[in-house]
DNA sequence: CGCCGAGTTGAACTGAATCAAGAAACGTGG
DNA sequence: CCACGTTTCTTGATTCAGTTCAACTCGGCG
């Protein structure tokens, strides 16, 4: 579990992404990071933690999903450049009816709901940053409830094909199922050579 | 159109549902907002305008909506204290593709995105609570996607009149059925007293 | 009075779920 | 490197919630 990220490039690559940081503040960030590396699957948040963290994805994937009546259903995916956390505990200060689990060979940079609010008020750029990355999920969201209420499995896992083409290699089929709100076997026959045309 | 409503105690009182702001942020917002009245059913938002204003209701109710395929289709259903606006538009600055309606006689208290970065720029408890009133979205909408994913139309239907046990006097059935993803028929089925065991 | 929009009811259809078996891939220890 | 058990994925048959299309009811209003 050797650490060869720079967490200032990091924070860097980050703020070139979203929104710029000033120097200090980056600084700043970088002293309440950590980097986390896995080289394996691991659940890094479990049900009934408060999971006041955040995950920015450097290298890997993600995966956010809770059970319901004992089955697992994968609720979030999030990969390289994106961040990912248990939106429920994290804002609302609850236990995490969300497990948090990376999929693959993974570096995440990690830092606390309490230094993020504390960063908001020392820096403006930071809060910009914050409200970015919380707009763009509630707009995704907002597609999201869209696409399943309008679009067919077919169409939902195509559109998911596009944006990610080697999905299907990264992650297993049961969660990219279950994120389409599909059932593995649905997802199994759409997927058949058969079907396509 | 007479505005009785009083701005600075609807900002008040706008603070204090969602986070606290300071006499001179409240001043300053009172100054760039306006209050808007409707006596009856009203499109204030049209599909293409560039709809960068956000709405807080002070009274009486209002939709969001879109036309996929010719059909109208509501995606957001807002009451009294809750805000509404045209999320695309006003987060993206590109073309609407949602109209906003006034479902009632309603009172709006309205203010542009430009202000509203101004304001956030200059207090930070404003900007808190903008923060606030996103997250509180999104954590809504991330609800949604649950409920629509596994939730029967009949249970949908019935949380929704928990929440809001008058929606029916006030909302007509297509377009509770259309937010509930659901067709009016089917709406119309779940409501028939023969339904109820 | 007759029309019109909103809601209801009925019958047929369909996309996806469920249930049940089996095949393929995968990893672990002998 | 192979035999095994486990997990992941596929395929088939059946069922079901909700859609679609079509006809009908009802209440208001010009």
């Amino acid at each position: 579990m050797v650490n060869h990220t720079d967490i200032k490039e990091t924070i860097k690559h980050i703020s070139g992404l979203y929104s710029p940081l000033s120097e200090a503040c980056i600084l700043d960030l970088a002293s309440v990071s950590k980097v986390l590396s896995f080289d394996k699957p691991t659940i890094i948040v479990r049900e009934g933690q408060f999971a006041n963290k955040t995950y920015f994805i450097i290298k890997g994937c993600a995966r956010a999903f809770y059970l319901k009546d004992g089955k697992d259903i994968t609720d979030w995916l999030a990969f390289e450049n994106d961040f990912i956390s248990a939106i429920n505990s994290f804002f609302l200060d609850i236990p995490s009816p969300h497990y948090i689990e990376v999929l693959e060979a993974s570096e995440l940079l990690e830092f606390s709901r309490e230094d993020s609010l504390i960063l908001s008020d020392k820096y403006h750029d930071f809060e910009r940053l914050a409200s970015k990355v919380i707009t763009r999920t509630l707009l995704q969201l907002q597609q999201r409830v869209v696409s399943i209420q309008f679009e067919t499995a077919q169409q939902r896992y195509e559109n998911l094909l596009n944006i990610r083409p080697d999905i299907t290699q990264r992650v297993p089929l049961t969660h990219i199922a279950s994120f389409l709100g599909i059932t593995l076997e649905t997802l199994s026959r759409i997927r058949s050579p058969k079907n396509r045309i």
